[in-house]
RNA sequence: GGGCGGUUAGCUCAGCUGGUUAGAGCACACGCCUGAUAAGCGUGAGGUCGGUGGUUCGAGUCCACUACCGCCCA
């Protein structure tokens, strides 16, 4: 016992746990309430465990903690992702590799049998972390994501979404590194911003009056202009990347905005933003004239030429230029509408190539319109006299060329910021690529339905970030260009004609005509594997999977699900159809808030387009830690604080709890050491403390715990504990039944203060020398209780110090008892006595009250005061001081202690408007009410109140009538008493110290100074002393009236003025000198 | 550029459906207690509740706009 040493402590739980095989017991034990189904989010384990890992793994355990102790079976298993680019990156960087441009069979070997090997290279130092932290998860069973069993569960959800036609390809913009064509991440590109200058090109692109859209006619006409009058008439196409206009197929306006449409000096007639007007004057220096004005909706279809009408030609895309489609539509080089066109900057008209970025792209797909590719996937010029050339070198002689075909309205330079590839140094190449998707779009409203029954915390997730996320939904894009991660099990035909998705290895073997069971399933093993069917071959796409399916394709998975076309388990894999039916859905998972549209989203997507279900009914989503000064944690900044140190210093049990307390659990948290030994402190130290103080003292009494006096017999201060004590177990389980695990901590946190600094102060005595058999018993048995609750309920949060509580409080006492607290039953809240609760509630009050009315007195508490006058608003609660009246009495050292009611002389009182109540019935009238009633006499109006149960008002010549409950009535201090009021608690302290009462206070101080000698003398609080002494003035005095109780409080047999022997102690002060000599009977 | 969240005492954070004098812990100052004792407790000081405008008898709380910080996306 004694001082607290957390770290070590959970370093003798930990062995505990570990021989005694607990967590298994915990997994085995009987399961009355069925399953809880927690799944865990995937850390990837080539990276460090760090503090955020703590986070989210102390919620991650107390749920599953909590559950198993209300007896449900919560299936721990754990979880690696492995696949993906932070372990590719990691790798690429090892071998220096640069980029994965065109690896060939070797080298796909080698890299991923490096990714495989490095993987799991930190798996020690997060088996460690783990088991420090009190992370109860089995990791022998963890799924892992790059093994066959897993891939082949993933393969067969591929194929069932493909059965249901939901798989398909298309063009996606991505970003690449040009020269090695190697498409990036968009974390690899975000420290590749930097600030440059690049072209600004305005570019007239000529429209064909014939193709006028009759709205523009219309408008026209109205303002009197002819269209016939508008020569050179051009719409006015904005860009900062020339090389990518041989590629244009639309210019964008937006169908809100105003276009004006001008005269130029210098180039006939022009059409752009209205709000690009006064800009493109100043920029091009001329003036120019509105001549009219259209709406962007207006212009849907004018046909333009573009600046280069040859090159869709040249590629093949149609025979000739203006070519029209079927329905008279033009194919492209037309006007079309979208939204996210602004006039921000430029003219306010977009040009639309749609290979080269996202937006247009999506554009191009609305209006049907084909691709342009100007360049190859390097970057290389295919078209134009700049042909050969890299995009960002022929952007010179592109506007060379437009000058010269006439159609350059402006050329300058903007400076903006733009990416670059910080390996190759090559601007990044947003470039259309061929891609696969999951049709998750067509499931827009499935999504969000299945949304509605997942339980949110925070709760403005729910409809914010991922409700707005899946409403605007996108297709899902989950093929990628990599090597390290489930090869997409897609064979297409060698003509393209034909495409075969495989659901299982067997199935791969019957195509391929081996037995391929022992087949690698990743490249570029499966890559080797082709087959022919219908007299074509059939060879994989290159693609490997978004890591994003793997890891949200867990619940499937984790159990290695199969099944046949028909939903049922292929034959050899029931038992895991039946796991996977037992853990589907998850009732509870945790990760950070950017798992929003990471795992939350790939969970939610797949059993949403598989099943119609939610993956999971609640989450907590997690916000980030930072530094103190609220930045991001980073290794570069050196920053980053370490939890295995925080560990070895504080205690896991103290990071967590400054994990569940800090802040709400979605809030960003300012992670500091200095809040981490706060917590230990704070909680952890005073719980300790108290249980060292039950320890201590029943060590001595030893106190039958076993059979404990019934409550109801027990002293009232203990009833108060006992119905406390239900409260707490009450508040605790309702806040982790809403998954409020900050609620609950808080509730602890609470009672432990209130145990400590009400009941044990309170109570001290009784556990020290108390001859009440009856009473002492009671006093250890409601500590005991309280004590025994209380490890129970924080087991979940600090499951180390619980563990201690229980060992010693419980399993000491009982060897029956369950083995360890964490195969304990979580306690049920028993009938509390509330009138008690709210008497106990009043007392503390004027406790609080009074004791600031003591430190203004400047009476020290050691001298008595004979009166004390207190009140409370009601008469429960008045009654209840008067319940409690001697331990309020005691806790302030006064003689006598009054309650007051409403009736009484000495209080006058001042009358308040109940207002919640009063609000809403009298609304405006409410400040003339207050008005009249902070005129009225209190008291009059108290006995009022008292008499006829009415008070009646005359407001603008209305008579109101106003009820008891309307009103309130607050007691105001009485003249001549150090007095102190709030919200009618009142405490009023009697300042006047007689001679005797100074004697008193002296004697107190007596006492505490032999019981200090007592301390350094070492003796034992049950060794008996003789005492001798001499003194003189006052402190003579009071030794003669208060020796008895001297000796009394200080085990003194005897008590004798005499020579000083033995072990010596005194003072001396303004009231005179003593001296006292102590020697151990 | 869009979405989401945050902004309350020196610091870290509470503040339920709008209601009387906005709270806690830490730190600071002062004091108290002393058989839980290299602990404990109390009191005090400290706040234009980011800003502006609005709704209301009444706004930290609701609405609009706005500034700054963070996260996600583009």
């Amino acid at each position: 016992m004694g001082e607290p040493n957390f770290p070590r402590l959970e370093a003798e739980v930990l062995e505990f746990w570990k021989k005694q095989g607990i967590f298994e017991k915990s997994d085995r034990k009987p399961a009355p309430r069925g399953k809880f189904v927690f799944y865990e989010g995937p850390p990837t384990a080539n990276g460090q465990p760090a503090m955020h890992h703590v986070l989210a793994r102390s919620f991650k355990d107390l749920f599953p903690r909590y559950k198993t102790m209300q007896g449900f079976h919560v299936t721990r298993k754990g979880g690696w992702d492995t696949h993906g680019l932070p372990v590719e990156i990691a790798v690429e960087k090892r071998l220096g590799v640069l980029g994965r441009k065109a690896l060939s069979r070797e080298e796909i070997a080698e890299f991923n049998a490096t990714c495989k090997k490095y993987v799991f290279e930190n798996i020690q130092d997060w088996n460690y972390f783990t088991e420090r932290l009190g992370f109860w998860v089995d990791l022998d069973s963890a799924y892992i994501t790059y093994t066959n069993e897993y891939i082949e569960s993933v393969w067969n959800l591929l194929k069932r979404l493909w059965d249901k036609g939901l798989i398909t390809q298309d063009y996606k913009v991505v970003p690449l590194s040009p020269r090695i064509s190697t498409t990036l991440s968009q974390n690899e590109i975000a420290d590749g911003y930097r600030e440059v200058d690049d072209p600004s090109v305005y570019v007239r692109f000529p429209l064909k009056l014939e193709t006028t859209p009759k709205a523009v006619r219309q408008r026209l006409n109205a303002q009197g202009v002819r269209l016939e009058d508008l020569e050179n008439l051009a719409i006015l196409v904005w860009t900062t990347t020339p090389w990518t206009l041989p590629s244009n197929t639309m210019a964008a306006v937006n169908p809100q905005m105003d276009y004006a449409l001008v005269r130029s000096p210098s180039a006939g007639h022009l059409i752009f933003a209205m709000e690009a007007v006064e800009r493109l004057k100043e920029l091009h220096e001329e003036e120019l004239e509105v001549l009219a004005q259209l709406k962007g909706a207006d212009m849907e279809w004018w046909e333009y030429t573009p600046p280069f009408p040859e090159v869709c030609v040249e590629l093949g895309v149609v025979k000739e230029q203006g070519e029209r489609r079927e329905n008279g539509r033009p194919v492209m080089h037309f006007v079309a509408l979208a939204d996210f066109v602004s006039a921000e900057d430029g003219s306010g008209v977009a040009h639309e190539a749609p290979v080269y970025g996202a937006e247009d792209l999506e554009l191009s797909r609305k209006y049907g319109t084909p691709l342009l590719f100007g360049t190859d996937e390097y970057g290389v010029m295919r078209v134009t006299g700049e042909r050969g050339k890299f995009f960002k070198d022929a952007d010179k002689g592109l506007i060379r060329a437009m000058k010269e075909r006439g159609v350059m309205y402006h050329a300058g330079t903007i400076r903006h910021r733009y990416p670059f590839h910080d390996r190759t140094g090559d601007p990044i190449l947003y470039f259309a690529k061929p891609s696969w998707y999951i049709k998750t779009s067509l499931f827009r409203e499935q999504l969000y339905a299945r949304n509605e029954e997942i339980n949110w915390v925070p709760e403005h997730i729910k409809y914010g970030r991922f409700g707005n996320w899946l409403k605007d939904n996108v297709d899902w894009a989950i093929s990628r260009e990599r090597y390290w991660g489930t090869p997409l099990p897609f064979w297409v035909a060698e003509d393209g004609s034909e495409k075969v998705c495989v659901g299982s290895v067997r199935e791969l073997s019957e195509l391929a005509g081996r037995d391929l069971s022992d087949l690698d399933l990743h490249r570029p093993y499966v890559d080797d594997i082709t087959f022919v069917k219908d007299g074509k071959i059939f060879r994989r796409v290159p693609e490997v999977l978004d890591v994003w399916f793997d890891s949200g394709a867990m619940p499937y998975a984790q159990w290695h699900l199969m099944l046949d076309e028909n939903g049922r388990p292929l034959p050899g894999t029931e038992a895991n159809y039946e796991l996977f039916e037992q853990h589907f859905n998850a009732d509870f998972i945790c990760e950070a808030i950017d798992q929003t549209r990471g795992w939350f989203y790939s969970l939610h997507a797949i059993a949403t387009l598989l099943y119609d279900r939610p993956a999971f009914k609640n989450v907590i989503c997690l916000g980030h830690l930072v530094d103190e000064k609220g930045q991001k944690m980073s290794k570069s900044k050196g920053n980053v604080v370490e939890p295995l140190p925080a560990f070895d210093k504080y205690g896991a049990d103290a990071v967590r709890w400054y994990m569940f307390t800090a802040s709400e659990p979605g809030d960003t948290k300012r992670f500091s050491e200095r809040l981490v030994a706060e917590a230990m402190r704070g909680f952890l130290g005073t719980l300790w403390n108290v249980y060292s103080f039950f320890v201590l003292y029943a060590n001595l009494d030893r106190p039958n715990l076993k059979e404990r006096p019934p409550v109801e017999e027990r002293p009232e201060i203990d009833r108060w504990l006992y119905s406390r004590t239900q409260q707490l177990v009450q508040e605790v389980s309702e806040a982790l039944e809403r998954y409020d695990a900050r609620g609950g901590a808080r509730a602890l946190e609470e009672f432990v203060e209130e145990l400590s600094n009400w009941y044990v102060r309170r109570n001290r005595r009784r556990f020290w020398k108390n001859d009440d058999a009856a009473d002492r018993e009671a006093a250890y048995a409601t500590l005991w209780e309280a004590l025994v609750a209380v490890s129970q309920l924080c087991a979940p949060f600090t499951p180390f110090v619980a563990e201690a509580l229980w060992q010693n409080l419980v399993r000491s006492v009982d060897e029956n008892a369950p083995e360890s607290v964490h195969l304990s039953q979580w306690p049920q809240a028993q009938a509390m006595d509330q009138s008690l609760l709210k008497s106990m509630h009043a007392a503390l009050e004027v406790v609080r009250l009074a004791r600031a009315a003591r430190a203004r007195s400047g009476v020290k508490t050691r001298i008595p005061l004979p009166l004390m006058l207190v009140t409370a608003p009601t008469a429960e609660e008045r009654a209840g001081l008067q319940h409690f009246a001697s331990e309020i009495a005691d806790e302030l050292n006064v003689k006598e202690l009054r309650v007051l009611g409403p009736e009484e002389e000495v209080l006058s009182y001042r009358v308040l408007p109940n207002l919640p109540v009063l609000g809403k019935k009298y609304g405006k009238k409410v400040p003339a009410i207050r008005q009249l009633l902070a005129e009225l006499d209190g008291k009059y109006v108290a006995q009022t109140l008292k008499a006829k149960q009415a008070l009646h008002l005359e407001i603008e010549g209305e008579t109101i009538t106003l009820t008891p409950d309307e009103l309130l009535l607050e007691a105001l201090s009485p003249a001549g008493y150090e007095a102190l009021e709030e919200r009618g608690y009142m405490a009023a302290l009697e300042v006047r110290v007689d001679d005797e009462l100074f004697l008193e206070g002296l004697a107190r101080e007596l006492i505490r100074l032999v019981q200090q000698a007592r301390k350094d003398m070492g003796l034992q609080v049950s060794d008996r002393i003789h005492l001798s002494y001499q003194a003189e003035g006052k402190y003579a005095e009071a030794l003669r009236k208060f020796g008895s109780r001297l000796q009394e409080e200080t085990l003194a047999l005897s008590l004798s003025e005499a020579p000083i022997t033995g072990f010596e102690t005194g003072l001396e002060d303004e009231e005179g000198r003593v001296r006292f000599g102590l020697s151990k009977a």
